[in-house]
DNA sequence: TCAACAGAGAGTTCTATAACAGTCTCCCTA
DNA sequence: TAGGGAGACTGTTATAGAACTCTCTGTTGA
């Protein structure tokens, strides 16, 4: 009785179903999905059983549950709390690496053609301008420009950013992230951030571009960060769930 | 009565003592762990309790599961099917590019002293030398020596890697790969990959290092790859199941 | 001697029931 | 009119019991 006809676990099919009319726009994005209770009623099937193809398809993340409130289809891209370069700084912070955070500039600007045009800012207007180096073991390693939308940056200018992340500060200001996009390039080091990280211009470098998404979509922040190639490197290793890449510290 | 004493779930408290085992050694690698009726019935839980602490140390990877055999203790890494390397051809394929490979070299000789060392032959072994180049668009973008470890080689050293995967090779000649790591960092384009990849010295490129392994932890593969900056990059983008790693052309 | 069978023991999935913990609304009170 | 609390939701975590599949092993039969 088990196992229905084959052999897939009700579980199993109960969380494509689900999964088919959430993507078939059945269910649309910011919905919530009948209780489940009621799921459970309507697919015959225990709350327990139910709440694993629910559990799937959270890990997928396709819902989104909230206690007392409900389930609900996730946007397009999802919530989630960290980039990558925070991510970079608790690896090498759970390894063991002393990373400090110095800043080196921190001003409102008028941000150059590119920027605006990643965060979408009207010409002429102004944003917020943060440079920072990120060094660990006491050598400097990362070189990072980061540019912050006004309103939002506004609330987040008189921070302390050697301390506190950049994304932290985002939260406290009641911005939530959604989602965000890196792309990671090999290039030259540039005589600029060269001054900062005290290596030679033309020596490899990562040069990694992201941009972060507020839920509605608006590009808050424009990251474009130099990461010294003698520093770091990149590691990826197969698992269970696909791909995880992790930040290390050149042995 | 649900949770403890402040509130935090049971299973959560069964996971994180199990985990605290797993990495004190009290639990080592590879070993087995006492079965779940015997573990739940120890901890005073039910048996669905219990899975659920399990569930999430799968989650994890610090466990694995087989069915009609046991728990175990996950090795240090675990296993996996594909390599990153083949799945960057997949994703170029299915974003509609022309992915060609060349085969620049195929012989048997005695391995360098690191390659020796990566793939931990005897001094003076030899193994399969595989250099191929891979183009896209008309034009070379990755320039790849591998060398694979023997017997193994001896199976597929004339098949034609032209059209089969160095992978599929392997996995027709009965060789199971179970995991690999790699680590990709900037450097500059050296000139005897230069001559095949037509960009000049010292262009900048990402340079990949990996190692293929057998289920029994054996070395098999030995990779080293040249990957033009001009034409590459990764991107990750926070998505479903995490952090998605592709390569990408660039536009 | 070797192959096939049966059973024990492992993980897996499901049913049925109950209680716990947030969140929201509405109604009653001050 | 404002405040507070009860109750009806929501998801969450737990109980107990049973049937299922897969793997291994020991025994039986040819």
């Amino acid at each position: 009785m088990t196992p229905d006809a084959g052999h897939e676990a009700r579980y199993r099919a109960i969380a494509a179903d689900l999964a088919a009319k959430i993507r078939s726009g059945h269910y649309a994005p910011g919905e919530a999905l009948p209780p489940q209770r009621e799921l459970s009623a309507s697919y015959g099937v225990t709350l327990m059983t139910l709440r694993q193809a629910l559990r799937q398809l959270s890990d997928e993340r396709l819902i989104v549950q909230q206690p007392g409130r409900g389930t609900f289809v996730a946007p397009p891209h999802l919530a989630y709390q960290l980039d990558s370069l925070r991510s970079l700084v608790d690896d090498l912070r759970k390894q063991g690496h002393d990373v400090r955070t110095a800043v080196a500039g921190r001003a409102v600007r008028r941000a150059p053609a590119r920027i605006a045009a990643e965060l979408r800012l009207r010409p002429g207007e102004t944003a917020l301008r943060l440079e920072r180096v990120r060094e660990f073991g006491g050598r400097p390693a990362v070189h990072q420009v980061s540019w912050v939308r006004r309103p939002v940056a506004d609330r987040i200018r008189d921070r302390d950013f050697t301390v506190v992340s950049l994304y932290t500060a985002l939260a406290d200001a009641g911005v939530t992230v959604a989602r965000a996009s890196e792309v990671v390039r090999p290039g030259l080091l540039d005589p600029s951030a060269a001054r900062h990280l005290h290596e030679p211009p033309g020596s490899p470098v990562l040069l990694s571009a992201r941009i972060t998404y507020t839920l509605d979509a608006t590009p808050v922040v424009s990251d474009h960060a130099t990461i010294l190639g003698s520093m770091m490197e990149i590691r990826t290793e197969r698992a269970a769930t696909g791909l995880s890449l992790t930040w290390g510290a050149t042995s």
